[in-house]
RNA sequence: GCCCUCGUAGCUCAGGGGAUAGAGCAUUGGCCUCCGAAGCCAUGUGCGCAGGUUCGAAUCCUGCCGGGGGCACCA
């Protein structure tokens, strides 16, 4: 029996061979040569087009610059430039190229995809970035608030990864601050085992409120919990072993909602804003040492340039506050500072959301200021925008509290099921609702990757889970009918020799698709956008269906057959790695 | 008041200064003795308003209108 799954073997020892050149790199590189020719460093401008493959547009603005006419510039560039065998160009309109990719490069280029695990996708080495995203709090649970920051985040991190850096994965949890003297507190009243019982199922709100609830109404609590701050901040013993127990319980329960996420952070990840602790005062003595410090209202702040408050006024970053407390400020100061000279990242990216860029701004400026951050080390806040509800307004439960995320993706996997139990496919019991599991995680993270972050969104589960139209489910379904095709293959076939010869319109316009994925990873990976993905592979996606559709497989005659088994492959390979950069599962069958 | 962000089809959204602005859903009409119809094909409507820069603007700039957010000690 010949499955499909014999092309990992070919493609690994393949792979050792060599670099591949993606099929834009090929043209960019070409086109490159041409306009350097005659202005050195003039951009080609090269984008996809619907009326070639590709077009530069890059002619219009040499002839400008050189005060020429676009049409002479045009063939100038021309008489520089050599696609032979690679693609027929065109003058068109007032100077664009349109660039008609020819067969044999086609062909060429797809047999070495064929041959690459990594579809044509370059890799950098030793680079280091440092992702923070999630940043749950101990003690409480994680709600749809922490849904945009843990999916955008791990997808972020995934492809960092596969692009070939080290990822240092920063989940900088809220473990500190004033209310762990009433967690703490509540943790005694309730007896430390009760207690551990409930965080250890996931019970944090019911913990939390109960804490919250003593500390509002009994006063005799209210003064224990504020000397319980004070022990814990100055770091007595049996103090802190208690607040470990809610550190690890909490993290505990993170990790399983990870688990049912599908994320790759681990505990290992939890970096909470309690280990900086120790680096607070150092922050404070160093910025007072480089002259950025001022006091004022009583509280210890640097001024950094361009920031006015509601008056017109300077707004400070308030390091240390009139009661001696350290600020958030504090401790992101010091997380940049760690990253940079301990972690020594090269890129340091925040996923938390919009709210927060003025307050990023200026901790990225007074780093800066500081001598904390080099110009070499990119630090970028990715910012997103809300998860709304049907009304517009940020998303809650009917009676106004707040979504967790576990039951959010029990009710996306309950969906699920009932709609896989329709199809009356014959899966166990067990097999379906591993299965639902795996289409609701995928149809909530696409709907959340598949939308430009800075955006509010509106979650609406129908439309996600829906099996049709631009949707996570329908990706998952478009690969296991690919997956399908080879588990019907009865008769061998053979990759080595698969000629692409591309007759048919909806075979070329998959084969174009498939040569652009390098290009869309890497513009999703510079811009730190992850839809800019989404979008390529739904598009991937659609070409794949219309060619199925119109295209026969196993019925085609040879060699026409072997052609068209290895654009499924490569679809399916496609398909399954551009997801798996999203963290969304490409499941063999639904 | 200042700053950030958004305003694209009935709805939800793409659109990296380029040619005729695209999808999905919804509507209407086709397509399963044929590889998975969770699919495919067809079907009409739109860049908030007004200026400006440019050979060329949904995209860049300015102003206005409208939504969301932020603006000193919670993180």
């Amino acid at each position: 029996m010949v499955l499909d799954s014999g092309w990992r073997e070919r493609v690994r020892s393949r792979w050792e061979n060599g670099a591949v050149t993606s099929t834009y790199d090929v043209l960019l590189g070409r086109l490159r040569g041409a306009f350097d020719a005659i202005a050195d460093g003039a951009d080609p401008v090269l984008r996809p087009s619907d009326r070639s493959d590709y077009q530069a547009n890059g002619v219009m603005a040499l002839a400008k610059l050189r005060g020429m006419n676009p049409r002479d510039t045009a063939a100038e560039v021309l008489s520089h430039l050599d696609l032979e065998g690679v693609a027929d160009v065109e003058v068109a309109g007032p100077g664009f190229l349109n660039l008609t990719l020819t067969t044999e490069f086609l062909n060429e280029q797809l047999r070495t995809l064929l041959d690459d695990e990594r579809l044509g996708v370059g890799t950098l080495s030793g680079r280091i970035a440092v992702i923070d995203y999630s940043a749950p709090n101990v003690a409480k649970e994680m709600h749809v608030g922490h849904l945009r920051s843990t999916v955008i985040g791990d997808a972020l991190a995934r492809m960092y990864r596969f692009r070939g850096y080290q990822v240092i994965s920063r989940n900088h949890v809220g473990d500190w601050g004033t209310p762990f003297g009433m967690l703490i507190e509540h943790l005694l009243d309730l007896g430390e085992d009760e207690a551990i019982a409930s965080l250890s199922i996931g019970d944090l709100d019911s913990f939390y409120r109960g804490a919250r609830a003593k500390f509002d109404s009994d006063d005799a609590f209210k003064e224990r919990s504020r000397a319980r701050v004070v022990a814990l901040q100055s770091g007595d013993a049996e103090t802190r072993r208690l607040w470990q127990i809610l550190v690890d319980e909490s993290v505990a329960y993170f990790a399983d909602v990870y688990a049912a996420l599908d994320v790759t952070l681990t505990p290992a990840d939890v970096v909470g804003e309690s280990y900086y602790n120790d680096m607070l005062e150092d922050v404070v003595s160093d910025l007072d040492a480089a002259g950025l410090l001022v006091e004022s209202g009583g509280a210890l702040c640097v001024f950094p340039e361009g920031f006015t408050n509601r008056d017109g006024e300077p707004l400070p970053l308030i390091v240390q506050k009139s009661d001696e407390g350290f600020g958030y400020a504090a401790t992101d100061l010091a997380a940049v500072r760690d990253r940079v000279s301990n972690l020594h990242a090269d890129e340091i990216l925040y996923v938390v959301g919009a709210p927060q860029g003025q307050h990023f701004e200026m901790v990225f400026a007074v780093a800066r200021a500081a001598g904390w951050l080099p110009a070499s080390v990119r630090c970028e806040h990715v910012a997103f925008g809300n998860v709304l509800g049907a009304d517009r307004k940020m998303l809650k439960t009917r009676s106004g509290e707040t979504v967790k995320l576990i039951g959010l993706l029990d009710e996306a996997t309950q969906r699920a099921n009932d709609a896989l139990a329709l199809r009356s496919n014959n899966l166990s019991e067990d097999e379906r609702r591993h299965l639902a599991r795996q289409i609701a995680r995928a149809a909530v993270k696409y709907a959340d990757l598949s939308t430009d972050r800075q955006r509010d969104y509106v979650f609406d589960l129908d439309r996600m889970i829906a099996f049709e139209g631009d949707t996570g489910p329908y990706l998952q379904y478009a690969h296991a009918r690919l997956r399908s095709i080879f588990r019907r293959l009865d008769v061998p076939w053979d990759p080595n020799t698969a000629i692409f010869a591309l007759h048919d319109d909806a075979e070329r316009h998959l084969a174009l698709g498939l040569l652009a994925f390098p290009e869309a990873v890497d513009g999703a990976l510079a811009t730190l956008q992850p839809h800019r993905l989404s979008g390529y592979l739904f598009d991937l996606a659609q070409r794949f269906t219309t060619f199925y559709e119109a295209c026969p497989v196993l019925s085609a005659s040879e060699p026409t057959r072997t052609e068209r088994l290895a654009l499924c492959e490569l679809t399916a390979r496609t398909l399954s790695l551009g997801l798996s950069l999203l963290g969304i599962e490409a499941p063999d069958q639904m």
